[in-house]
DNA sequence: CTGTATATTGTACTAATTGTATCATTGTAT
DNA sequence: ATACAATGATACAATTAGTACAATATACAG
C-alpha cells in the first residue's frame, strides 16, 4: 500500500494545538492537490508515530476532518479522503488553507517582535528572489523537500 | 525532557515580592544567555515546588513575562521563552531569523501549490487586518510599547 | 467454500499534565 | 481598625496520553 507519507511540519511552540495544525495542513494539502479524493491517509497510529505524538491526537484531528466530510474514517478499514468534495467548497478550502498558513506565519513573526513593515518587506523580497529562481528553472515538480 | 532547573535565588527578606524576583531573574538569565529562545521553562508547579512557594506565585510571574512577550505560556502545553531577541542582540541576527521564518513560510506555500501572487495578496490582506485589529482595540490592553 | 483465530484500524472513555480564574488568608502600612 | 498588596487554596479548562474495546480485514485449517 502506498501510504502517503503525508509530510506534515508541526511546530510545538507555536501555541496552536497539535490537532489544529494537523487539520490545517491536511486541508491545505487537499486543497492544493497534494492529497486527492480517494487517497488513503496514514493510520492514526502510523501518523502519530511519525509525528511523535499520541495517536489520539491524530484521531482527534481526523475526527474533526471527518465532521466536515473532508475525510471518511472507517473503523477497522482506514481513513480516506472523501470522493467528492463539493466543488464550491474546494476553492473555499484552498483559500482558507492559505489564510491559515499565512496567519500562522504572521502571528509567529509578530510574536518574535517584528513589525508589520519588516514582515511585509521581507515577504516581498523573498517572493521576488523566489520568482527569479523559478523563472530560470521552472520546476515545481521536484519541490518535495525532504526531511529526516 | 530537559527541563531547565532554572536556579533562582529568592530572598524572602528583601522586601521585593517573590513574583518580582522571579521575573527579574528570568529576564537576567535570558539576557545573559543562560536561557535561550525556545527553551521550555519548568511548569508553574515544578518551579513553585522547587522554590517552595505557591504555584500561583510562579504563575503570576509567568503571566507578567507573557504580557511583555518574553515568554509564551500555553495552557496544557507549557511555558517557553519566545524567540524575541534581546535588544542588545545584533540586528543581523534579528534579520536572519525573520529571513528564515519567511523562507519557511514561502517554501511551504509554494509546496502547497499557491502562486506568488496569491501568497503576496494574502500576506498583504493579513497584515492589514492584523493592523486594524490592533488599532481599534488591543484587547491585551497591556500594550507595553515602552521598552525597558 | 466456510468458519475461526488473529491482526489491524478507528472509537470511547479516562487519566495526567499544564496553565487560568477566583476567592481566601496573611502581613503591613496608614 | 482599615486598606491594600502578596501569597496561598481551590476549582476549572485545555491539551495530550493511556487503556480497553469494537469493527473490519486477512490468514488458514477443515
Amino acid at each position: 500500500m502506498t501510504e502517503k507519507s503525508l509530510t506534515l511540519q508541526l511546530d510545538f511552540h507555536s501555541g496552536l494545538p497539535i490537532y489544529t495544525q494537523i487539520v490545517n495542513q491536511i486541508q491545505s494539502q487537499l486543497a492544493n492537490g497534494i492529497l486527492k479524493p480517494g487517497d488513503q491517509l496514514p493510520t492514526v497510529r502510523a501518523l502519530a508515530s511519525e509525528l511523535r505524538v499520541n495517536f489520539n491526537t491524530v484521531a482527534r484531528a481526523y475526527r474533526m476532518l471527518d465532521e466536515v466530510r473532508i475525510i471518511s474514517t472507517q473503523q477497522g478499514r482506514g481513513t480516506f479522503i472523501t470522493e467528492k468534495p463539493p466543488p464550491e467548497v474546494s476553492e473555499k478550502l484552498r483559500h482558507e488553507s492559505l489564510t491559515a498558513l499565512t496567519h500562522r506565519f504572521i502571528s509567529e513573526a509578530f510574536r518574535l517582535g517584528f513589525s508589520e513593515r519588516e514582515v511585509g518587506q521581507m515577504v516581498r523580497d523573498s517572493l521576488k528572489s523566489w520568482k527569479e529562481a523559478n523563472d530560470k528553472d521552472d520546476e515545481q515538480e521536484s519541490n518535495q523537500e525532504n526531511e529526516k
